[in-house]
DNA sequence: AAGTTCTTGACACATTGTGGCAAATTAGGG
DNA sequence: CCCTAATTTGCCACAATGTGTCAAGAACTT
């Protein structure tokens, strides 16, 4: 099972190519044909999905159910902002403009692996949340999932 | 079951590849595949996993909620600084740019069993942290640990 | 002491990221 | 419709980085 990770910045051209990092592409699957969705994230980063793991996130959605407000909201904020995008033949992806606009990216942006799923952000925005973080965090973090990790069957 | 011990310093070449020591690689299990995983540690240093070992803690991380903040943040702020790393055929591992950098390592490292994990240290580093542990502490800590858990069989 | 295994330096080659430029496509205005 | 402008897509080339290989010397075993 692949699973994205690692952090890389890149440099994004005027027309707002960013070549996809070497070794995330090396994870992707087969099926997916180098093909993904980008969607708006939270707290202003974009959501990079490979396109199988995408029909998951589709078939989450299509269970929300859309007589409750929120389901309503969830399933419509998430598909609205939602493009295809496919990597081209020097391995760069095209950003449509709306995202660029809304994740704040200007010249450089940073590509965070997230497990099924990659996280794109513009640098500022991403130091901002990381100044945000206390220092302690980290470390709480890592106590939290590695504590319980490395001994294979505690819990 | 296997378990790094014992601390060995190699030197560094210009782009970044240090052997493994020769001890440890014996101790690999064969479903790792000289394959591992580095991540920034506490204090620091760096954190190596052999590849059966990172799955527990993948498997942690894949539990972490990617709809709450905190969840999110713990698993981006994890991921982000981990790599996949492996054996080339002459038995050294390439360490990441921004890991060497993170971990202030210049022309040595210094490799610590720790059981199931390795940690890489810049020589500088660990003598720093070395000098800051004054011997009472120690034992101190020594005793904590030590003395609650397994008094079978300690001497 | 001889032979094996390790460590590390040196070199060559492959890959990656990026900027600039050309070709192709689309859109718009007269 | 045609010409032009603007956008998109593709191609090439350079620099930087990463990866693979070989081989000498150190260290360790027997």
């Amino acid at each position: 099972m692949y699973s994205f990770k690692g952090q890389y910045e890149h440099s994004i051209d005027e027309k707002g190519r960013i070549s996809f990092p070497a070794k995330m592409r090396k994870l992707l699957s087969p099926s997916a044909q180098d093909r993904f969705v980008v969607v708006r994230g939270l707290e202003g980063c974009l959501y990079l999905y490979p396109e199988n793991e995408w029909n998951n996130v589709e078939q989450a959605l299509s269970q929300a159910n859309n007589f409750t407000r929120s389901g309503r909201i969830a399933k419509r904020n998430f598909l609205r902002y939602a493009e295809d995008v496919s990597l081209d033949k020097q391995n760069r992806i095209a950003i449509p403009t709306d995202h660029i606009t809304f994740a704040a990216i200007d010249s450089k942006a940073v590509f965070i692996g997230m497990g099924q799923y990659i996280e794109i952000w513009s640098p500022e925005k991403l130091k901002e949340a990381d100044d945000n973080l206390d220092p302690d965090a980290f470390e709480e973090i890592f106590e939290q999932v590695m504590g319980g990790g490395s001994q294979t069957d505690v819990d």
